[in-house]
DNA sequence: TCAAAAGTGTTCGCTATACACCCATGG
DNA sequence: CCATGGGTGTATAGCGAACACTTTTGA
């Protein structure tokens, strides 16, 4: 019998963060998962999650769950509800803590973990483990939001895009179309992009320009009291 | 001896939930605090609250937190952050996942409890219990966010209320001033207000008209893919 | 030379803002 | 009759949305 070594005067319940990674594809807004290999929903795919640790704070504990899936150590990574329903997981009272990260799938590397990962679109994922569909839907619904306000996009693209590849990522997040010309001068109204010298060949097609997010100029304005709408 | 009667195999942190308990006096936004009567921080002022019950969803127990402080039964609630750095609470490991309620302060009853409650301006509390500060903080500052898009500050007016009075709601949440009369226009072209027939008296001054908000019209606008934004 | 995609500028309508006068009430 | 504060409308500027032509490159 497995020996239980911690004892409370009041029941406890467990205590999880679960971690909604997402990736941009170049036309699709894209989640990682991980196939479960233990009971229960053993073979089901399911958000990357694991138990906080007693010294480490929620976002410590998210960022090891990222790094140990992803490889990456860096990038965008926010709390965004913790769900607390008392059925949700069939075992015992889990209470999780969940996050969304923003990562460029380019740099990701394969997971230390055995478990099979995968990238699905984020509007096109298999069933999920526990509740884990609602988690994701509450995550896709909070980018959408979060993104009208502050400049989160750039964490899903290689440093330098075009601003074709910018508008693509817009348009995925918030399932809408942009006039491109509107867009163009809209972004760069912002004062928040840098234009480069450099141009690169579109897959054989012409020259564009390439740009990058300049967060200085991004803090400045914040602190001038300016507010970023999209 | 105290009786240790749970037992786990790994660790498990205590969860409590914590509410920001908003109130509108007419002039300020304040907060309900109680004061502690036990120790640590006996005698601090602090933020209603305790340990989450096994078989209770997050919001049911802060809403239980609220009737119990409050009286109140009904009103908006909402989550809007887990706090877990793992020194918060100098006893043992304890995440708070955090509320914040609005309600009217004419209808708040007095505490089953026997603890000492009181409003305090959110611009000038006392130093409070735990992490309990920056809780506060970042409870105000997520409303001031969600005032600009959902229609909760009507949650902290009494039923009927005069332009004006909402006026000098919106501007001690924001903290800004406005034009009285691009305020009256821009409320009233939302379509989320009832102009009633009667008019009140203003304290001994002349008559105004009386509004209620129509949370019916909001919901059919909302369905039809109106995004509010004041 | 043709197709595909990038770069660029103008017009128009709407919305936000700034602002002033009249009226009703109570003292 | 005077002071206080509520009710109302207009003029202007800035922003967002709609929109077309030219240029470059590779096939």
């Amino acid at each position: 019998m497995e020996e239980l070594k911690y004892h409370y005067k009041y029941p406890h319940p467990s205590v999880t963060t679960d971690c909604v990674i997402f990736g941009f594809d170049g036309t699709k807004l894209n989640v990682l998962l991980v196939e479960r290999g233990v009971e229960p929903y053993k073979g089901r795919w399911a958000l990357p999650g694991g138990f906080l640790k007693m010294d480490e704070s929620a976002e410590t504990g998210a960022r090891r769950e990222l790094f140990e899936e992803t490889g990456l150590k860096t990038g965008y990574i926010r709390q965004f509800h913790t769900f607390t329903d008392p059925e949700r997981d069939p075992r015992e009272r889990v209470i999780t803590i969940a996050f969304y990260a923003l990562v460029r799938i380019s740099e990701v590397q394969g997971g230390d973990d055995a478990a099979q990962a995968g990238w699905f679109p984020v509007d096109n994922v298999p069933a999920l483990a526990f509740d884990h569909d609602l988690i994701l839907r509450r995550a896709t619904d909070e980018l959408r939001k979060q993104i009208h306000f502050e400049p989160i996009g750039f964490e899903l693209l290689p440093e330098q895009f075009t601003m074709k590849q910018l508008q693509h990522l817009y348009e995925a997040i918030l399932g809408v179309t942009f006039d491109r010309r509107n867009f163009y001068n809209k972004m760069l109204k912002l004062g928040i992009l840098t234009e480069l010298d450099e141009k690169v060949p579109l897959p054989n097609r012409k020259l564009a320009y390439l740009y990058k997010f300049n967060p200085e100029s991004y803090s400045e304005m914040k602190e001038k009291g300016f507010r970023l709408e999209f």
